[in-house]
DNA sequence: ACAAATGGTGCCAATTCTTGGCACTGTTTT
DNA sequence: AAAACAGTGCCAAGAATTGGCACCATTTGT
C-alpha cells in the first residue's frame, strides 16, 4: 500500500473509531507498529492534531477541529468564492467574514502568483455599497450569463467591450466601452466604463446588457474611477 | 529533490515559460528527460491539462485554466465560505454563485461525512432575508466574538446556551435558551432561541448578547422555527 | 511495588520504490 | 530525408521506505 494511501486510511480510521491504539491500527492498514507510528508523526507535521494518552487504556483521539479538507478548486471558482466573500463583507458586520477571509487567505497562497495578481487587480475594481431602498427594482431582468467572463476578459486583456444597452426608458444602443469597473448594489451589477466617443465614464445596469464581446486588436489605460468612499454615490445611477 | 517539490517546479516553469520541452524542463529541474516525462504523466492524472505539440517547433503548454488550487482548509473556514456564499446567493441573483456554490461543494466533498451532516444541519437553521429600509440602526454594536463559535457548539450538541441581553430599551435580562436558528437581516444577525422558561421562541439580536456560555449537562429537542418563506417576518422582530 | 499496556525514539538491514539511461516508435516541420 | 519533438517499455543502479528490535517513559490496575 501506498503511504498516501495508508495516511488516509489512518486519518479514517481514527475518525470512525474514537480512540484506537497504534497496534489496532498497524493490523488494520496492514503495516507495522513502527511504521504507523511514523505516519501519525507526519500527520501531525501536516497539521492534525492526534491526541494520545499513553498507559493502560490509552489510545490514539484525533481532533474533530483539526480535520482538513484539501480541496481542488480552478481559478474561477476561487474567484467567485472570493466575490462572494468581499461583498459579504462589505454588506455589513458579519461575525464569520474573518474565518472565511482566513479560509480565502489559504486558497490564495495556493494560487499561481500571477493568478492572484489577476485577482486582485480585478478585486480592486469590485466596489459593493449598499442600494438606496428607494431605488425602483420592478423592471429588473436576468443578467447575460455569458457578461462576466467577457467582462473578466476584457478587463485583465485590457481590451474594450462592445455591447447592446436598453436604457432606463427602453431606448436600445450600441455601445463600446472600456471597462473601469464594477459595481455591486445589491441585486444590481453595474458596468463602469469609460466611453471613448463621449469621453467620460458611464454606468450600465448590467441586467439591460445584451451580446457582450470583447474588442479584438484594442486596448486602453486604467483611470480612477471617481468613487465616494469607494461606494458609487445613489444619484449618478439616476442617469 | 523530492518527487512533490519536483512537480511543482514543473508546473511553475510550464506556467511561466508559455511553453517548453521537456529536455528544458528536465534541465531546469534537475532530473532525467525520463522523469520529467513520469511527471507529466503524473501531473495529467491529477487533472492538469498540458497539451504537447509533438514535432520540430513543439513543445509543452499548460492550459491554465487547469490550474488547481490545493487548499488545505480548517472545518471553521470552510464554515464561513459556506455562509458567505449561502449569504450572497440570498442577497440577489449574483452571476457568480453558480460557481461559488461549485467551488463549495468541491470543499464539502472533501469533508469528512459526519462534519458535512453538521454543516447542513447548521445551515438548516440558518435564515437570511432583507431587513427592512425602515429598520433603525443607530444603535448597532458590535458582536461578541464568542458569541459564534458558542452558537455553533451548543447548536450541534444541543446544549443550551446562556448570556446576559440588553434588550431595545436598554434593560440587561439574563437568559437561558435552546438555539433553535439563526437568522440574518445584514447587517443584523439574530439568534433565534426558544425560551423554556417562558415556552416560546424569542430573538434576540446578536450585538445585544454578552458572555455567552453553552450550559453543561442540558439537551434539547430540534423545534420548528415558525419562517414564513424562510424569513422572519419585520414585526415579530419589533418585539 | 510490580506488571501490563500503551506511546515514542534510534538504529540498521531488508525491501520496495524511484530514477536515469537506452533503445525504440510516432508525428510534424523544414 | 533529416531534425526536433513527445511518448513508452525495460532494466539496473540508486534512493527512500519499511519492519524488526531494543529500549525509554508514562499510566493504570493488581
Amino acid at each position: 500500500m501506498n503511504v498516501r494511501l495508508r495516511h488516509d486510511a489512518i486519518v479514517r480510521s481514527l475518525r470512525r473509531n474514537g480512540t484506537t491504539t497504534v497496534d489496532a491500527l498497524a493490523s488494520e492498514v496492514g503495516a507495522s507498529r513502527r511504521t504507523v507510528l511514523r505516519d501519525i508523526s507526519a500527520l501531525r507535521d501536516e497539521g492534525y492534531v492526534i491526541h494520545s494518552d499513553v498507559g493502560r487504556g490509552g489510545g490514539l483521539q484525533l481532533d474533530p477541529q483539526s480535520m482538513q479538507t484539501h480541496a481542488k478548486l480552478s481559478v474561477p471558482e476561487v474567484f467567485a468564492l472570493l466575490i462572494s466573500v468581499a461583498a459579504m463583507r462589505a454588506a455589513g458586520n458579519l461575525p464569520f467574514s474573518d474565518l472565511a477571509d482566513a479560509g480565502l487567505a489559504k486558497i490564495e497562497k495556493a494560487l499561481p502568483s500571477d493568478k492572484v495578481k489577476d485577482l486582485r487587480s480585478f478585486l480592486d475594481c469590485l466596489h459593493i455599497g449598499q442600494l438606496s431602498p428607494l431605488q425602483d427594482l420592478s423592471d429588473m431582468g436576468k443578467m447575460d450569463p455569458a457578461l462576466l467572463p467577457t467582462f473578466e476578459a476584457a478587463f485583465l486583456g485590457r481590451q474594450l467591450i462592445r455591447f447592446d444597452y436598453r436604457d432606463a426608458k427602453g431606448r436600445k444602443t450600441k455601445r463600446q466601452v472600456e471597462p473601469q469597473a464594477m459595481l455591486i448594489l445589491s441585486p444590481l451589477w453595474y458596468l463602469v466604463g469609460w466611453d471613448p466617443a463621449r469621453d467620460d465614464f458611464r454606468h450600465f445596469r448590467m441586467d439591460r446588457i445584451s451580446t457582450p464581446e470583447a474588442v479584438p486588436d484594442t486596448s486602453f489605460r486604467r483611470r480612477h474611477v471617481p468613487f465616494e468612499d469607494d461606494v458609487c454615490p445613489y444619484s449618478e445611477l439616476q442617469k
